[in-house]
DNA sequence: ATGGTAGAGCATCTA
């Protein structure tokens, strides 16, 4: 089974990317954050076209996740379990795809650390762990992926010296994903390829960082334990950030994951 | 000269 996430940048942008890098890449299933979408906007048909069954949770111009699978998607859930009414923003949805709980997340950006907004994101954080602990079991097969905002570690940036005072790189950030990970999940691609700096999955599109290498990994696939022991191959499509032709890129790479797995 | 880009959408806001 191939799963892969990816933060897109305005689904209505990058979509014939998106077509193109699926019938390349094959994966089971997309997790997106970014679609920029209301649901009533959200591709369903052209995804059909390509084998994909989908779920999306958007509500305008900002935020936005989705999920696609050609293996299933069943118990489709929006936002956290125990929100009452429709959220301000869309940046959570899980589903069962294939025998997986699968979860597209995208993290609120925190800004600077004297902002609102990154308080926002540590209540939010904390929120995810709150719904993983009351709706799941830790020895199930779950998949939680997504743009985290978060460089888990020094060397998932290009120089830590850079990044003094800023968000992402954060001791409480860290800690908040830290608890994800000790309640039973594990940073795929760290099972596979433990030493940095690097691969990276985002890049300013300022200043030319792609090319100079100034990137950062804040997009992660954090899976079960159980999972963890079938990852076979963990990558990020650095590719994918580079432009093709008339496709544009995301700031964003796409992280493949694929497991021995048999979709059920 | 405190710089740069992309996407939403039409003045700025978000990242």
């Amino acid at each position: 089974m191939r799963l892969a996430t990816w933060n897109v940048n305005s689904l209505r942008a990058r979509m014939g990317w998106v077509e193109e890098w699926l019938r390349t890449r094959e994966p089971d299933v997309l997790l997106m954050q970014e679609t920029k979408l209301p649901d009533e906007d959200f591709p369903v048909a052209e995804f059909a076209a390509l084998g994909y069954e989908s779920a999306h949770h958007g509500n305008g111009r900002w935020n936005g996740v989705a999920i696609v699978s050609r293996v299933g998607i069943d118990d489709v859930r929006p936002g956290f379990h125990d929100d009452e009414g429709p959220p301000e923003e869309c940046r959570l949805l899980s589903a069962n795809c294939g025998g997986i709980r699968v979860f597209s997340v995208y993290v609120p950006n925190g800004r600077t650390v004297e902002s609102e907004h990154y308080v926002a994101k540590l209540d939010w954080l904390s929120r995810l762990q709150t719904e993983l602990a009351e709706t799941c079991a830790p020895l199930a097969d779950i998949a939680l992926c997504g743009d985290f905002n978060v460089a888990p570690a020094d060397s998932d940036v290009w120089d830590i010296t850079q990044f003094a005072g800023m968000t992402h790189v954060t001791a409480a950030e860290r800690a908040a994903v830290g608890e994800l990970l000790d309640w039973g999940l594990v940073d795929a691609l760290r099972v596979l390829h433990p030493d940095g700096p690097g691969p990276f999955s985002w890049w300013d599109y300022r200043a030319g960082a792609f090319h100079k290498g100034w990137g950062m990994r804040i997009d992660l696939a954090l899976v079960s334990r159980s999972l963890a022991g079938r990852l076979t191959e963990v990558a990020i499509d650095r590719e994918a950030r580079k432009v093709f032709g008339p496709n544009k890129p995301s700031d964003h790479a796409p992280v493949v994951v694929d497991l021995d797995f048999e979709p059920v």
